[in-house]
DNA sequence: CATGAATGAGATTTCATTCAT
DNA sequence: AATGAATGAAATCTCATTCAT
């Protein structure tokens, strides 16, 4: 009688759409048109199942941010301890493992230029932000702890940390001649070790 | 008696119209309207200036790269040391000190994202970051061979650093909660010094 | 046993719902969408219904000029002579007893002016319009020869009246201020009244 | 040197230009692209002139309220008492002579309707009502006070002469048959009249 | 140098209508 | 009867760029 919902596969494909075309074209001049050919739809039925084009850009940003913390948790399930788990999330984020995906890091970045101006952007990117900040310091107090050292600089660390990441994610996207492909999490996991090694007991 | 051009003048208060609207609206959100309300100038005048909107970023994108490099020979003129001159360089460009702008690190922001679609920003934002990286290395190496140290990881080490900076760049502009302002810059020095010291001799 | 056809209650349920969107968004802004989400349907099911937007505002026109018949009848009851009549009309057009809806009243202004474009809505207001003066002029007739007056005028008398009435319904709607509520209907029969006491005798 | 300045034209020839499209076919079919036409002017240029097409219409209800002060002070100009200057009133709102025009009473009719929905419209719309209503209850006191009659009753008259007026602009542009072209007029000044002539002492 | 009106291409969005289920 | 996804035409609005003055 009644037709079949297939609105959250539509949204979905959408989604992605916007994601690989961002990654080429940026977000403004990823047209409504881009996006549909990209997806095969019309433009219509991306304004049917999502009320604006900003509106796309908040699921991807959600979308992203989870994708994120799946794959730490898949990363982190076979870890044993502490350190194990820290690095596990480095990895997740920094390395080249299965999962990567070079598009969804251009996108972030260009996401991170629009949270510069639209304000529902910025909330749903801080607050991806925010959690990760918070794992990451739960993380790196959990290591220095471990050792036996004093946590007092956990959330800074945390912020640095996260900071390199996302300028990572900048420089791989833009200028990747740098640093050579896979060298930023070894990079980053000695840098913390070095770090945490150095810091006075608690 | 000719009347004294006053191009360059113009082209300046032209190039940080664009700067300040970028900060707040993003690249494609600053119209020429808009740019040339904030310079107290006309739309047309900005294109007898400027060939297009396109060369007005650019001129940006170098104006900024020259001036975080006259920056860092300010804060590196009473530097004696190569831990000096290093220690210099984190701060002239993460430290708060006089010239740090919110706005030149929000439009720097945006350049990021778009040097990912727009190849002649890219090529620009990339060769500053080169410029910058080069930079970096040979303060790093110097640091490294005055401790005796192996100069084998300072490439890595460099662009690490400058993501971290880029990182930090991004957050301070959208997400500024995680990382109290001012604690980036010594964060920074902590983690190169006690890497540094970890490092096996030369 | 066939299941009963509920066509005639979808359709009195549908023109329902596009008057009291109409009366809030106007004609055009009530979408299909819109008014079905107001009915408690499905945007098929409207056109399955009715063929076209077009085709259930004239459903729309009719039904409120039929309305407005029934509530005169009404009100007409117990009237005892031609005076009584008048004033039945009088009230139960610009009155504020039973039935008075504000609803009804605002869509009937849109519909006014879509009148002035539409043609087949043009011809259904006409019609309306011509059936109400027709009615009235009958009233006015009656009571001016109970009063021994000519009846020259009644027709002229008939139309400033109705004006009185659609000019009153599109205040009320709109600028409700002028006018305290209630004041129209005895102010119309004063008028009316005091007319018709100086007209001359036939 | 500059270029010299015609936005004052430019703007009313783009409002005189969406009064003439709305008589015909309504607001919202009197699209950007048929103003543009009917003015000669390309559809971007309204767009420089004016923020939005609601704009426009802002600067319509204006226009053509203004219009209608203007034309009672012509008409008044040389009355010589009370009631001679409510008879210019009447005749100016509601005559045939010079300045009628079937487009702005249209326009007007049309406009009604969008205040239902606009609330900016309707601001714009009830500031006209409550100057007209504010005028012809001066015009009614001042005609009942030169005859000995109580002014209690000017108020409610007034309303129900502006009701009596807007809806002939309804009638006559709508369903033009009922009442003979400038029958109105006389009509509406008899009522008044009558009225006045039948009201108790002051 | 400077002005600001003008253009036109292209973007987002809306929405009545259709139709497979 | 009913659903709700899908379409495509058309609307408003934006904006870099041009150009007469």
């Amino acid at each position: 009688m009644s037709r079949k919902p297939n609105s959250e596969q539509r949204r979905a494909q959408i989604v992605q759409a916007l994601m690989d075309t961002m990654a080429e074209h940026g977000y403004e001049k990823a047209t409504i048109q881009l996006i549909a050919r990209r997806a095969g739809l019309t433009p219509g039925l991306l304004h049917y199942h999502f009320h604006s084009k900003a509106d796309i850009l908040l699921a991807l940003v959600k979308a992203l941010a989870g994708a994120a913390q799946q794959r730490y948790q898949a990363f982190a399930q076979d870890a044993q301890d502490d350190g194990q788990r820290l690095g596990a999330y480095i990895d997740a984020r920094l390395g080249l493992g299965e999962g990567a995906d070079a598009g969804a890091v251009a996108a972030w970045v260009v996401i991170g230029a629009e949270a510069v101006r639209q304000p529902e952007v910025r909330a749903a990117y801080r607050h991806a932000i925010d959690t990760e900040t918070a794992l990451l310091r739960e993380l790196l107090s959990a290591s220095l702890a471990a050792h036996g050292k004093s946590t007092a600089n956990a959330q800074a660390l945390a912020a640095a940390l996260l900071a390199m990441m996302e300028g990572t994610f900048q420089l791989a996207s833009v200028a990747p001649a740098g640093m050579p492909a896979g060298f930023a999490a070894p990079m980053a996991a000695q840098l913390v070790r070095r770090f945490i090694d150095a810091e006075p007991p608690a």
